[in-house]
DNA sequence: TTTCTATCCATAGACAATCTATGGTTCAAC
DNA sequence: GTTGAACCATAGATTGTCTATGGATAGAAA
């Protein structure tokens, strides 16, 4: 079974909050940009970013107003904020730990237990 | 929210088939494996252990025949079927592939777009 | 011989996170 | 005036993990 999704679970509130750590950005352009930047690997699904979006929100991780685009378009800017930042480091740290972690049990080949 | 559990989700089976590739063992043999090679970072709990199981036998991934344990107790063994480990091919390199990808978006700074 | 702890099995139900599907608005290009 | 891309957002299904529960047995300790 393992993931037949877009993204690894669970990942999703760290790629959004790293995204808007260079800079605010409205929906749309946080999708585009971890697509981007991940070259293609990774694709956040409008139902699973707005969603998300909501959460952060609600933490107060994120605040957001609407702006008009570059295009000229009404958009929903997305901001981090103090607590988010401080957030970011904390799913990164925890991220690491847990990529670590799994490299052990990968990595283990045979030995006395 | 990120992931309050003990694992990042999506990777549960990936670490199941890789102790299995090792030995074969029983769930709660299974369990122990992962907690002490990850130096007690990830903790399998048995509500997901067992489930997981099922789906891994589901798949026909691994395949299980109770034996008794060095402790003398009835126990399934579960063992890795060439499928499985083809399987646990696929697994390793999908999660390696996102771990690049997300790497990608941690390590990006500050470039235009 | 009772009781406790560790070893083992397994399921039901709750909960969280993501995806699919849907529907809508507006700008710009054709 | 139609099309497509840029944007918003929600409902419902699905999946995966966790919590909670329940049970059996071996061996040690009391």
């Amino acid at each position: 079974m393992a993931n037949k999704g877009d993204l690894l679970p669970g990942t999703l509130d760290l790629l959004i909050l790293q995204t808007l750590k260079r800079a605010p950005l409205h929906g749309y352009g946080i999708a585009q940009s971890i697509k981007r930047v991940s070259d293609d690997a990774l694709t956040v699904e409008e139902g699973s970013l707005y969603p998300a979006l909501q959460r952060l929100l609600l933490q107060g991780w994120v605040k957001a107003e609407w702006k008009i685009t570059e295009t000229n378009r009404r958009a929903r800017f997305y901001t981090l904020t103090p607590a988010g930042r401080k957030q970011l480091g904390l799913e990164i740290s925890k991220f690491e730990q847990m990529m670590a972690a799994i490299g052990r049990v990968l990595a283990d080949a045979e030995e006395a237990g």
